[in-house]
Order: C-alpha cells, then structure tokens, then sequence
DNA sequence: GTCTATAACCGGATAGAC
DNA sequence: GTCTATCCGGTTATAGAC
C-alpha cells in the first residue's frame, strides 16, 4: 500500500484505499479518487469498469492485510498469554497506523454481507490452534477456562473498539483533549493485556 | 421513537431514523425516507429544510437516547461491581433490539466530528461517580485499583463490538451459523460481566 | 399542510480523439 | 493508455396548485 514511482493501476488502487477508508464507499467520488491519484476520472474506469469493481478490489487488498496478521500471530504462538500478549501489541501497533480503517472495514461488512464470502475462504482462520492453546493452559494449571470465541472477541473489542470510539471517548471522558486521548492509547496496549492476564490467571502475580 | 397514531413531523422522524440507522447519511434517500413515511418527498423538505438538517434532528434524537441511559447506570448505582453489571446487562439488552444503530453512530460521528460538540454540552456525563466507586473499591479491599477511562472503555468495548463486528464474528468463528451466533449473544452479558469480575476482584470467588 | 410537477445539480459512465 | 467532452440517470430541492 506504500509504494513511489508505480504503474498506475497501482496508484489508483492506493488512491481508492485513501477514499474510500475516509469517505466509504456512499461517500467517496471518483472525481475525488481520481485528483488523488492524479489522474483522469475517465481512466479509472478504463482500469476498472465501475466504482463497485473498484471498491471491491480495494476492500478486498486492506481486510486481508488485517487477517493475514491475526493468522501469522496464531500459527507464531506456543502458549496462550504469549498469544494474547502478540495480538494486543500488534493490533494497537497496526491500527494506530491506520485509524480511520477498523471503522471502514466494520461498516462495510455490515452493508454488504456478500463482501465477506469470498474471504472467508481465501483465509480459512484456523481457529483450533486457540481452543488448543486455552486447554493446555487449563491442563497446566495455569488459566481459568474461557470459550475460545469470548476470549478472542474480548481481545478484538478491547484492541479494536478505542479507535473506533474515538470521537465518544475524547468527546465525553477526556474534555476533548487530544493529547489525553493519545496518551490513553499509549497506555492501552499494556493495559489490556495486564487486564485479560488479571481475569484469565489463576495465580494471579500482578 | 415508538408510536402508533402520531403527528406528521414525528412519522418523518421515525421514518428517518430507520432509513438512516440502516443506510447511513450517504446512503439514504430522501425518497426512501417519504415512503417509509408514507408521504411526499416534498413535505420531507417542508418540515426540516435538508436533507442534512434532517439528519442531524435524527442523529440527536438517537444518540441521546443511548446517552440517557448511561447516566442513569451511573446515578442509580452505590457500588463499582452492581455499577458494572447493570451497565453490561442493559447495554447489551438495549443494543440487541437496535443491532445497527452502533455501527451507525460510531460510522457518523467519525465522519462528523462536529455532530459531537452539542451532545457534550447538553448531557455533562459526570464520570468522577466512576473514580468515586473505583476508589471505594479499592479502599474496601474489594477491587484492584484501574484508570476509570480504561474500566469505561473495556466495558463499552466488550458489549458494543460483538455487535458491531457480527459478520467477523459469524463469519470467520462460527461457520457463518447465525443460530451459534444468537446463542453466542445470549451468554455475552454474563460472560463479559464474571470475565470483569475475575479481572477486578482482589480475592476471586468464581 | 399536502400534493404534483419540475428545476437544478451532481456523479457515474461512455464516446471518441490523440 | 490517457485525455476532453458529454451523456444520462438519479437525487436534492423548489414552485405552485389545492
């Protein structure tokens, strides 16, 4: 998504991605992407026959960016706080990057169903490594039992939901003040994996 | 925003809520808005001038709704953990019968920062009962000490995304079985509720 | 207040020259 | 491949009768 001198398929995809993330796909223009790739409106369709082609391509390109992480720190982990612990860091570490793209890919989904068919497949999730990784820890004595699914949802709310809630949580815990607001999410990260360890540990150290 | 027999100003607005909640500023149609009120486009533009003064009575209408609720919790509470626990088992309730409308004001409120300014006037939201319910806690030896931003937001985040984050959620950890998914709500209020009081409680019952 | 008809505009898409 | 010019449908908004 990050590239200089490129062809121009390519700057018009990362145009798109700019729009489209900010604007969504009822909002953006494709004059707007166009003047952004600096290009003519004409030839966006010349590359791609309609704004629905083309916002499908771009969607498609940013949520998979955003699964192949959260299978890359699945199959990289041999316990599950080490999990947890890769998937908090990461997932602030990446979407603080990228503010404005949890809320964009939620929306989406949630307009178009049919958006999420072909990636499921593409990305098959395996999910078992999690159950696997909680049952040890119960075996060992060392965590609570929790459903996989819970467990993973509460990680992804407590990563995800901050940046999303941004303008609630500036607007009406922080009187408005962006650097409060910064600061929150400089410390979130260590302490949403104190929390869920808190919750999840049975001898609970800290 | 439930009535039977009512003015016609009120239909429009019930009408634009609904159209709103489920499209989006960008995706609706004043056209829609009319047949769902089953009146003409015109009088739509008789009673609220635009399209975009329409939606910000709308907008207004349904986030102080969410709002009102959430002061109440606070006020009606004398205790961090009953505090707790009726903010999770109400949001969830309320959230299940409007499952579109945090997707909808999250979505707007990054688009329009500006949509925010009123609502924090009009409603103050005073959190310091949340640090005054924390610190007791803690001073009773019944709590760890947290950040009440931090405890506000973890609670927020684990009852809203589930909702927000459906088609994830269904798609990629449930096979797509929107009967698990149902199932998966059903136990989410006492979930999230014992997952915070494993977390908080200094000596953990459950 | 409520309607029909229409103006005014905008934005996606295409034609056709280069 | 890239451009300019233009079409055409849809959408907001208004005019004006009742």
């Amino acid at each position: 998504m990050v590239s200089v001198t490129e062809n121009t398929e390519q700057k018009i995809i990362d145009a798109a991605c700019k729009v489209f993330i900010q604007k969504g796909m009822d909002g953006a223009r494709m004059q707007e992407i166009a003047d952004e790739a600096d290009i003519n409106k004409a030839l966006l369709h010349y590359y791609f026959r309609s704004k629905s082609k083309l916002f499908d391509r771009v969607f498609v390109e940013i949520f998979s960016d955003i699964v192949k992480l959260l299978g890359e720190e699945i199959n990289h982990s041999t316990e599950i706080i080490e999990l947890i612990e890769r998937m908090v860091n990461n997932y602030i570490h990446l979407i603080r990057e990228r503010p404005f793209v949890p809320d964009f890919v939620l929306h989406e989904l949630n307009r178009h169903p049919q958006l999420i068919v072909q990636q499921i497949h593409q990305y098959g999730m395996d999910f078992s490594k999690f159950q696997l990784l909680i049952d040890e820890g119960v075996l060992n004595n060392k965590i609570h039992y929790i459903q996989p699914v819970h467990l993973i949802v509460n990680v992804l709310s407590m990563c995800i939901f901050p940046f999303v809630a941004k303008p609630i949580i500036m607007g009406f815990m922080l009187n408005g003040d962006e650097a409060k607001y910064n600061q929150f999410i400089d410390e979130r990260a260590g302490h949403v994996v104190s929390f869920i360890k808190s919750s999840l540990l049975i001898n609970n150290p800290e």
